[in-house]
DNA sequence: GGTGAAAGCATCTGGTG
DNA sequence: CACCAGATGCTTTCACC
């Protein structure tokens, strides 16, 4: 997929706001709307795009803490990890990575009982390293041209 | 503010695709377009919305690689730091964390020479541990009901 | 990539419980 | 106060160039 400098306008302003309208995309990139309809469509189907999402703050939604969560799992548990941690609501992003621990999970939690709760769940499946996030400095930040 | 069971459709249905328009939102959930409108501008007034993304793949993006770093600030690095960290265009996210680290990127790399061009940015301000992402299990789910 | 007509949508207004 | 219904102006969509 050829990603031209208008497809990188396109992909600037809706990762700034998705709900912009394709007529005001067109304005300001100095196209038509069907236009604009058309290369977003090609960017979707070539899965440049993967979705559009509204962000909701946890904190808002009655999540008072967030942590960095690290496991390093026990023989034989990292498999059965993987199926399980689609289905915790609490985990909103969850890594496999390289090196002596094997997953690094990003959790949102109502209170210290609702962490030691989660972490409880955990401990079968492994060692766990909690890390509490004190601010987030750097919020999805938008994909840049390479 | 109040999140009753119908903001909380809402919130679902724009997080799934917050390219939705009120009028479909309205017709799933059971409401007008017009209430539909007026209960997410209050959700985006009190900031439970905090905005709509597109999710651009950084791997279609031209981006091969994910890491998770860990920095460990020198002292009277941790300040100087967070005022540059926003200016990497490599990272997609960054935590303030308590314990013995100080802050875990997410970030995006062309190839292993763009990570070790990075890693040596880094090293005025701390010590790193990097750890290379294999797989992203879970990725930005969406926040329930808590 | 543009244009123009038709369908659909957002938004405003006024009105109801 | 939250919602609905109708009118108006944008927007999307589809034809075609």
């Amino acid at each position: 997929m050829s990603l031209d400098t208008l497809n990188w306008k396109i992909l600037k302003l809706l990762q700034q706001d998705a709900r912009m309208s394709n007529a005001e995309i067109g304005r300001r990139i100095g196209i038509s709307s069907p236009a604009v309809a058309e290369r977003i469509k090609k960017l979707e189907d070539a899965e440049v795009i993967q979705g559009y999402t509204a962000y909701v703050s946890p904190f808002k939604a009655g999540y008072q803490l967030k942590a960095i969560i690290t496991l390093r799992a026990f023989m034989g548990m990292l498999k059965p990890f993987l199926e399980k941690v689609k289905s915790f609501d609490e985990v909103v992003n969850c890594y496999r990575i390289t090196g002596n621990e094997n997953i690094v999970m990003e959790v949102v939690l109502k209170n210290q009982k609702h962490l030691e709760t989660f972490i409880d769940k955990l401990i079968t499946y492994g060692e766990t390293k909690t890390q509490i996030v004190l601010s987030h400095v750097v919020k999805d930040s938008e994909i840049k041209p390479a």
